[in-house]
DNA sequence: TACGATTGTATCGTGCACGATATAAATAGA
DNA sequence: TCTATTTATATCGTGCACGATACAATCGTA
């Protein structure tokens, strides 16, 4: 039997193809507002839980501060968000949506349905992928 | 019903965070042979099929030569492989392996069985969670 | 043959990801 | 209170990812 390792039998290269097939899905959808698609992420986790500290912000979305702070500065400078220190604690710093950043809640529906339009196949389907998507992650987490 | 959108909800963010953990997970891993995620799949490519244009490379992992010549510069640097111009056609690139890239096969078997014990689960779970992912991937190629 | 179009790779600029390190605020203990 | 430690964010350096662009080799066609 031919033991050769093959690109194709790689879940990890599965999983970093088909991120990057999304990325670029996402792109062009994107671009008009002017978001990346990690900077949309920061703000799909602001709509649920506005005005988040950095390191919260990095629990969620699994992202350390050297990524997150210049990422947060840029969508700042865009006005999506505010940055300020926490009274209480001078250390930590608390993002913000602006009403700009509130008001993209709504494209936001928009491009979830193109998404999941491009993905295709049964919806059904695409929850259960992702449940056993983030089944796998848990695992890698506590590995 | 709450129609807010949550990180948790989207598939993107699943497959996204999981390619991350992969990456962590596949890092210290490769450190000892001084490669990285990307550099050990141009790997795995060329130890399938030796002699590989850049422009193979690139529709077999769907990357761009903007990605791939600085990686690969790099991996010649490392010794891992060697570029030079097609005889045939001086525009393309051949890429080979080395008596070292080579070499690597045998310790790839190593990574590849930790990753799969990190992974956890069934085996026969992971190959179909490849299949749906790898399907998933087909679709939003053709969309 | 001449020359415009195409092809294959390389370069440049921007943003993400992260290890290593720095710095200031807060906390704990002597 | 004073100081060592911890905590939260920021900075730096390297590599990946990709849009835009450049350029040389090749091809097509008149």
């Amino acid at each position: 039997m031919d033991r050769t390792l093959k690109i194709d039998d790689l879940l990890c290269f599965s999983l970093y193809s088909a991120n990057h097939a999304l990325t670029r899905l996402y792109r062009p959808l994107l671009a008009p507002l002017g978001l990346t698609y990690p900077q949309y992420l920061v703000l799909v986790a602001l709509w649920e839980q506005d005005e988040q500290k950095v390191s919260d912000l990095g629990k969620r979305l699994d992202l350390e501060t050297n990524t997150l702070t210049p990422l947060l500065k840029r969508m700042e400078s865009a006005g999506y968000l505010t940055r300020r220190r926490n009274p209480e604690d001078e250390r930590s710093l608390i993002v913000s949506l602006t009403d700009k950043g509130q008001a993209l809640q709504a494209k936001a529906q928009e491009i979830s349905t193109c998404v999941i339009e491009a993905m295709g196949g049964d919806l059904n389907e695409l929850i259960e992928l992702r449940e056993r998507v983030n089944a796998l992650r848990a695992r890698l987490d506590s590995a």
